[in-house]
DNA sequence: GCTTGACCTTGACGCTGGGTCAGGGTTGCA
DNA sequence: TGCAACCCTGACCCAGCGTCAAGGTCAAGC
C-alpha cells in the first residue's frame, strides 16, 4: 500500500496535486489507515498517470473526467474543441507580441505614429511643453474613441502647423500655461482667437464639419483643456463675451432666451 | 466631472475593471462627491487608456505601473522580458496541441504505440481480457517511470508472444483471473512457471538483467498484479515454496537464516 | 524511553483579471 | 412621486495548484 507521497512521486506530481484531484473528484478518495493516512493501490497510480497525460496535453481539469470516460467519437470531438481553444490562445499571444513589439519600437503609449510625428514637430517648433502634453493627451482620447479618423485629421493639423500665422497664434496659446485667470494677456489672446475663428467661419459658411466628433468627446477634450491650464476657464468666459462657446469645437453662441420676471 | 461609468465607457472597459485598477493601485482613487460617488477628470481617461494599451498588449497588470513610469531603456528591457514570456506560452500551447493530436490519433491514453500494438496482439491471440488489462496498466506504469526503456523491451516481449510454448504458458496465466486462492489449477501453473524460470535462469547464468528496473517499480507492478487477480497471493506463495520470489521480476529466494532458539 | 526529522492530516489564503451577485443609497427624468 | 439607471462596498467565483499553519504519526538512532 502506498502513501500519498509515494503515489505522487510515482506519477511525478506533488502531494498537493493529488489532494487537489481528490477535491475535484478526478481521483477517488482511497481508504484510510488506522491513523487517517490515505492508502493507495497500484491502480491509483495508473489512474493518476492517465489524468496527467491529459492534463499535460492541455486538457483543462474540468474536462478530464469526461475524456477519460469518452468513447472514440466523443474523444475526438472533445479534442477538437480543446484544440480550437489552444489555437485561439496562441493567436491571442501572437497578437500580443505584435502589439507589444510596436510599443517598444517607439510608439508613445497609446499613440498612433502620425500623432507622434505631430507632437514631435510641435516640440521642434518650440511649443510650450504643457501645450504639447495636452495635445498629446487629447489625441490619446480621440484615438481611443475614433481611431479611424485620426489619420486624415492629423494630416490637416500638420498642415496647419506649417501655416505661419496660424502657428504663431497657436504658439501664443501655449502661454496659457503660465497665465493666471487675471492675466492681461488673456483678453488679447481671446481677441485673436475670436478673429481667427470668425475668419474661418466666414470662409466655410454652410460647410459641414469635416471631422464630426461626438458631443461627449468634445466635452471631454474641453475638460482636459480646463484641467491643464489655470487660465482656461477665464479664456472660455472671454470667448463667450465675444460670442463664441467651447474650445475644442468653437461655435457661435446661441443666445439663450433670458426668462422675464413675468414668466417666473 | 465624470462618473465611474462614464470613465469606463470612454476607455471601453467595465466599471468593475476600473475599480479593480483602483484596488491594485494602477489608477489613483479620485475625489468623491457629496454622496460618495467617485468623480474623475479627463486626465483619468488618459491614464486608463494608457493602462489598457499595455494590458491589451499582454502586459500583466503587475508590471503595468512599472512600464508606465519606465524610460526608454527600461521599457525595452521589460518588453523583452514580457515577449519572452509570451513566446514561452505559445511554445507551451503548441506542444499541447501536438500531444493532444497524438492522443486523438489513437494512442491509448498514456501508452506509447509499441505497447498499443502489443496489447492488440494479445487480444488477437485470445488472451483473457483481465490479463490484457493488467499488462496494459503495467506498461502505463513502466512508461511513466522509464519511457526510454519501453521501445527495446517491448520488442523483446513481442518476440516472446510469438514463441509457441511461452505463449501457451502465458495464456494459461490468464486463467488466474477466475482462480480463487484454493483453485487446483494454481499449483500446476506454479510448477510450470517455476520450470520455465529455472530454464531461463540456467540459460542466462551470470548474465545481467537486460532491463534493470528499480525495486520500487517492481514492487508496484507486483502490487498491481495482486490487486488484479484473486489467486495472485496464493500463486506467490506457491512460487516461494518452489524457491522463487516475486512475480514481475522472479528471483531465486535467498534463504533467510532461521534464527536458532539459542540466539533469541 | 526520548528525540529528531520526515511524513501525514485539514484548513485557509495567494496568484490573474476581472464577472457576478447581494443589499443598499443616489440621481435624473416623466 | 415613482421608476429606471446609476453608484457604493463587500464577498464569492473561475484554474491549478503553491505555500503556510498547526498539529498528529512513524521509523530510526541514542
Amino acid at each position: 500500500m502506498l502513501t500519498i507521497g509515494q503515489l505522487a512521486s510515482y506519477a511525478g506530481v506533488t502531494v498537493r496535486t493529488v489532494r487537489h484531484y481528490h477535491a475535484k473528484g478526478l481521483l477517488p478518495e482511497p481508504e484510510r489507515d488506522h491513523s487517517g493516512y490515505r492508502r493507495y493501490g497500484a491502480a491509483a497510480v495508473v489512474e493518476l498517470v492517465r489524468i496527467r497525460t491529459l492534463a499535460d496535453a492541455g486538457v483543462p481539469l474540468s474536462r478530464v473526467r469526461e475524456l477519460l470516460a469518452a468513447d472514440d467519437e466523443e474523444f475526438v470531438a472533445a479534442v477538437d474543441d480543446i484544440d480550437r481553444r489552444l489555437r485561439a490562445e496562441i493567436r491571442e499571444r501572437q497578437s500580443h507580441r505584435e502589439r507589444i513589439a510596436k510599443l517598444a519600437a517607439g510608439d508613445s503609449l497609446a499613440l498612433p505614429p502620425e500623432v507622434v510625428a505631430y507632437v514631435d514637430r510641435m516640440r521642434e517648433l518650440g511649443f510650450r511643453e504643457r501645450l504639447v502634453e495636452i495635445e498629446r493627451d487629447s489625441w490619446i482620447l480621440i484615438a481611443a474613441q475614433m481611431p479611424e479618423q485620426v489619420g486624415p485629421w492629423m494630416a490637416m493639423k500638420r498642415a496647419q502647423l506649417e501655416d505661419e500665422s496660424l502657428r504663431r497664434l497657436y504658439l501664443d496659446v501655449g502661454e496659457l500655461s503660465d497665465c493666471g485667470p487675471e492675466d492681461p494677456r488673456l483678453p488679447v489672446l481671446a481677441d485673436r482667437v475670436a478673429a481667427f475663428i470668425q475668419a474661418a467661419a466666414d470662409g466655410a459658411e454652410g460647410v459641414e464639419d469635416e471631422h464630426p466628433v461626438s458631443e461627449d468627446l468634445v466635452a471631454l477634450l474641453d475638460a482636459a483643456f480646463v484641467e491643464s491650464f489655470p487660465g482656461a476657464v477665464r479664456m472660455l468666459e472671454l470667448l463667450e463675451e465675444r460670442g463664441w462657446t467651447g474650445w475644442t469645437n468653437i461655435r457661435r453662441k446661441t443666445v439663450a432666451p433670458v426668462p422675464c420676471e413675468a414668466e417666473l
